[in-house]
DNA sequence: TTGTGTTTTACGACCTCC
DNA sequence: GGAGGTCGTAAAACACAA
């Protein structure tokens, strides 16, 4: 009964509603999204690209900004490799993330395994949210082994379908928000690590993948830009305060996420993209 | 348990681009 | 005008020391 009307509020976009930003259940929440396993979105470079917009020519992402300060997350034995950085190509090369997600022709956004789910619960203690970067992990046993374990506060048997849980999760969460009128909710650890492997693949998100990633994660179009405004203003952040501490031990030079080095990088996407802005992603 | 600092969602204001 | 960008900020959620 709720879902309904706040479908229909979110298409007028909460009008008149102060701080109720749950309440934006997209319609691409409920739409039929792309099958969890046959979703090939993890996109490697040079590997099956024709799935991933930001990869294949139409939908080549003109935005690979600069990544050194990638390490940073990735660790001292992640390194990221800059392959190409003209328009149209992936300016990188995330061998380890390869190793981690990524089989050929395997399903995109893995099943987690066991130990990963376990971190998955809201309540959970923070952890590091890149420790898929680090190492490759389990696969995910395919037998029908009873498998127990947590996810969002609730116990399951034989893991459902991720996108699944994610998707009765969002909902759930939308309407529990609408009732108890929270000021935000706190997305899923799976949710932030889907994200966080977009955004290490790509700042910028085009409005395909923006799409297709709301519908696997439950989350609307909306909650995923916004994400991806807060992940860039945080790196930024952090790369200020890096500069910070830099400049404290000598003169270093103008790291990537800045002000300077973007608008530079703006200013070169801008050349190389007719003048298109990050933005302006292409329809 | 509580106080405090940090992080995470979400928004408004303002900007550029088409 | 609408889209998405940054910037600044509010407030909930969280981490952690006392």
């Amino acid at each position: 009964m709720y879902v309904s009307y706040l479908l229909d509020k979110d298409m007028s976009m909460y009008p008149g509603s102060v701080r109720h930003s749950g309440i934006n259940l997209g319609a691409q929440n409920f739409v039929s999204p792309p099958q969890y396993p046959d979703y090939t979105g993890y996109h490697v470079p040079g590997v099956n690209l024709d799935n991933h917009p930001q990869s294949s020519g139409s939908w080549a992402s003109p935005y690979a900004p600069a990544r050194e300060d990638w390490s940073a997350y990735a660790g001292p034995t992640n390194t990221v490799h800059a392959i190409n950085t003209s328009p149209g190509t992936v300016g990188y090369s995330p061998t380890e993330y390869n190793l981690v997600h990524q089989t050929p022709g395997s399903a995109v956004i893995q099943p987690l395994n066991n130990s990963a789910v376990e971190q998955l619960s809201p309540n959970s203690q923070r952890r590091n949210p890149y420790q898929w970067m680090r190492k490759p992990t389990q696969q995910p046993s395919s037998t029908g082994t009873v498998q127990e374990q947590e996810y969002c506060g609730f116990r399951h048997h034989n893991k459902p379908n991720q996108w699944t849980l994610d998707k009765l999760y969002g909902i759930f969460n939308q309407i529990y928000i609408y009732i108890i009128d929270k000021y935000r909710v706190v997305y899923t650890d799976h949710q932030r690590l889907e994200l966080e492997k977009e955004f290490h693949y790509n700042r910028y998100i085009s409005i395909r993948r923006k799409a297709e990633l709301a519908a696997n994660l439950g989350l609307s179009e909306r909650q995923v830009k916004i994400w991806f405004q807060n992940r860039r203003a945080k790196e930024r952040k952090m790369t200020k305060k890096k500069l910070q501490q830099q400049s404290q031990h000598g003169s270093a030079p103008t790291p990537p996420g800045t002000t300077a080095s973007l608008s530079a990088a703006n200013g070169g996407l801008l050349a190389a993209n007719g003048g298109v802005l990050p933005g302006t992603i292409p329809q």
